[in-house]
DNA sequence: ATTACAACGGACTATGAGTCACCTTTTAAT
DNA sequence: ATTAAAAGGTGACTCATAGTCCGTTGTAAT
């Protein structure tokens, strides 16, 4: 799977556990709730800039965020 | 300090870590020479997709790659 | 003096950031 | 079952910048 795909979905699920929508997560980060929709479904190449701003809109960071099967298991 | 820089520390110490010139790992990681010397400095705004190849080329993950104190005590 | 490496610069091309109108799907109500 | 509202997805667009390619400079070692 893409890091794109894998970074999405990873997205998604910490944005169901927070119950947020992508409106109320796309508000947070300062991103346009269309640009969360193209994040998540692994269209978009994101910079680490604005991953950090969905990052920490998901009250995570990049060490936890990336503590993860997925991402342990590539190579 | 900015993700950049950190980012840029990072791989700056793996690649020390593996004995490889800017230009061998830039090769590995199939980007322009002069970009890993902007990375690096912490000038450049890494997209995922770069990241990755970058990440692999010095033999490693995601997962582990951020898997250190200054990217868990952020936020 | 030559070689290897790293930082920097300018000019260029490819692509990401950011936004919009519009459509479909899901949810929850009556 | 129908409806309305909320939520999610898509394509196309502009503008900023990611990433490349040419070179130069500084440094340290041989």
């Amino acid at each position: 799977m893409s890091i794109n795909k894998k970074i999405g979905k990873r997205i998604l699920a910490l944005r169901k556990i927070q119950n947020l929508s992508q409106e109320a997560l796309a508000h947070r980060a300062n991103v346009d709730r269309t640009y969360i929709t193209g994040v998540e479904t692994g269209k978009r190449n994101v910079t680490v800039r604005v991953l950090e701003r969905i990052i920490h809109a998901l009250e995570s960071n990049f060490g936890t965020f990336f503590n993860d099967k997925v991402f342990l298991d590539e190579k």
